[in-house]
DNA sequence: CTGAAAGCGCTTACAG
DNA sequence: CTGAAAGCGCTTACAG
């Protein structure tokens, strides 16, 4: 350390006003002999400079250990190389890898995440979405479809990209990428209606600010409507995303008349929730009641009933997102795939219901 | 949305070259009729500005929707507002919430912040802190007290402060914030002993470039040493962090001789392998064998036998390492507290071991 | 292939 | 309390 520390060749005097080394494009066209706009060639152009001025500038680059400022760049490029996330939170795994392979994909086109949680609060979403955008970044990587009422016309008039994660519909008005949430809900519910079952109830997760929740709800009662059927009131319950929840709500729904031969859960951590208290109630699961779920998360496959679920796949998500905002902001056609159906997993957790439970 | 964009009074031809609605600090000045000098004072340092001027140039700025360049006023100011973190990675739930917390103690600052994930690689993570000092982050937040052994020398020379997080030791060299590794597992060990255990094994996460997990070893071993033991080879197995790992160690340390009275695991996802495996294979837990782990998560509280753990403050620890890092970058004297010591959550997979069981 | 010079959009002594 | 002007550290036409 203090001989990489002595090693760095440096005037007496040279440090500038404020913070750092001071080492700036300047000392190093200086120490290269050579002006500023080559040596700012060598790096972002390097055809454009002969080998022999590349040498001696990349050498007195290491020598000063010269970092570029991308504040000055920034300002005279007009880019910076930033991209900004606003995830509703990290509690939860799905948006946590999501969140990963966005900065992972985002690394290997050379830009920096910049991340924030809204908390399922548009208000504060918006706030965050301006202060990234004062940041300067290239572009933005929503959750949902539903924002702020201002969102869109100001990213818009600021003509920053931004991509709809974690959503596809077929709707106008900004590109989505993820699954769509009321196919893929239908979907587990007609998966349901097959195996028998007419008697379903939910689980949900809160639709505050959740327009993806929402969507969800109605892929649920298009399954069931297409038979004539609907969830009973006394069989749609709400939580958020914690076991407890799930557990004390299954509690609830098995309290009912009739009893639901089957429950589909808007979360994963509901879903755990409920199978460890029907576990915990001598409530056997698939032959009492079927227990399905939206997502799917590690435990799923280890619990005594393993959950059958909706596996979103959070990381090709985030990973397509980052790479279809790189392709906008540099015009680049960039392969990328915009609807990400969920994988159905039939596990142990979902059977036909019992002969006697479903003609009530 | 119409209206809102038909609101933008903006004279024809005043469009800048490049993105954006190209609306600028002069062009607020103008419309204001006062200095750019005047505007900006009238954001940064409003009691310096008449009451008059302040309320035109607030106006204005509402009328443009100015919103100011980040990047002009970082190299103005050669201050970013923005705070650097890099984390082993996000599947793990300790991280996540601590990548959380850092944000919205940062928030509550002004501070934003810029995310990237090492996966556990000193290299990339040297790459990644470059890149975030390119970007002109005020401050680092890391995890871990061992990196790249530049990391440091170049942190230093740039006069950027930074803080290992998630650690907690004695020693000189770096600020930190978090538990102490070593005396935190010291003490779940000395748990068991003074349950009566004497045949301990571990289920160890890999420390292959994590000292937090070393510290821990080393904690386990203190604290046997002390009695004159030690973990026996066949006792001593490691994984990373799956629950499928976890099942598979256990099943490793079942078939040894002599068999284990307690399992150490070393991560949260590790352990609940273990219970779950234990449970599997029909082990009794605690009457076989107990089961302790390093870390809390939901889950535990939920299995059949809720598992016995040390749970490790991961939004406080974000949080604090914030804060620290905010009183740094401002020479603030803001409350920090440097030491997190783990709770040990006594759960029901930890008992006294059998009488026939421990005198081998 | 290279350099002199203007400019990116702010802030901040300095002078009044 | 306010303004004219220099400067933050880069990039990039423009001219050679």
């Amino acid at each position: 350390m203090t001989g990489e520390r002595a090693a760095t060749t440096q005037p007496a005097g040279a440090v500038r006003k404020r913070g750092g080394d001071g080492v700036g494009l300047r000392d190093v066209a200086r120490a290269a002999g050579v002006s500023t706009a080559t040596v700012s060639r060598a790096i972002n152009a390097p055809d454009l400079v002969s080998a022999a001025l590349r040498e001696r500038i990349t050498l007195a680059i290491d020598r000063l250990g010269w970092v570029p400022d991308g504040a000055a760049k920034a300002l005279a490029t007009r880019r910076s190389f930033a991209i900004g996330a606003v995830f509703p939170t990290l509690a939860t795994g799905d948006f946590a890898r999501a969140a990963a392979a966005v900065q992972k994909e985002l690394q290997g086109f050379g830009y920096t995440l910049l991340l924030a949680c809204s908390e399922y609060d548009a208000e504060q979403e918006l706030a965050q979405v301006r202060k990234f955008v004062e940041r300067g970044v290239d572009g933005l990587i929503l959750v949902g479809r539903s924002h702020h009422e201002k969102l869109a016309a100001f990213l818009d008039r600021k003509a920053i990209p931004y991509v709809f994660s974690f959503v596809h519909d077929g709707l106008e008005g900004g590109v989505c990428i993820g699954p769509d949430n009321r196919k893929a809900m239908a979907a587990l519910t007609n998966y349901l209606l097959e195996l028998g079952h007419r008697t379903i109830a939910v689980i949900a997760q809160s639709t505050d600010n959740n327009d993806r929740a929402r969507a969800r709800l109605e892929g649920i009662r298009d399954a069931l409507a297409v038979r004539g059927l609907a969830v009973r009131p006394q069989h749609m319950v709400t939580g958020r995303w914690t076991i407890e929840e799930g557990r004390e709500l299954f509690r609830r729904l098995w309290a009912t008349t009739p009893r639901p031969t089957a429950i589909i859960c808007g979360n994963a951590h509901l879903a755990v929730g409920a199978i460890i208290e029907s576990q915990a109630s001598g409530v056997a699961v698939p032959a009492d009641v079927s227990i399905v779920s939206y997502d799917d998360i590690d435990i799923m496959s280890h619990l005594p009933a393993t959950v059958t679920a909706l596996r979103v796949p959070g990381e090709d998500i985030g990973r397509n997102a980052a790479r279809w905002l790189v392709g906008q902001v540099e015009g680049r056609e960039l392969p990328v795939q915009f609807e990400h159906m969920p994988e159905l997993l039939a596990r142990d957790s979902s059977g036909p219901p019992r002969r006697d439970a479903d003609s009530p």
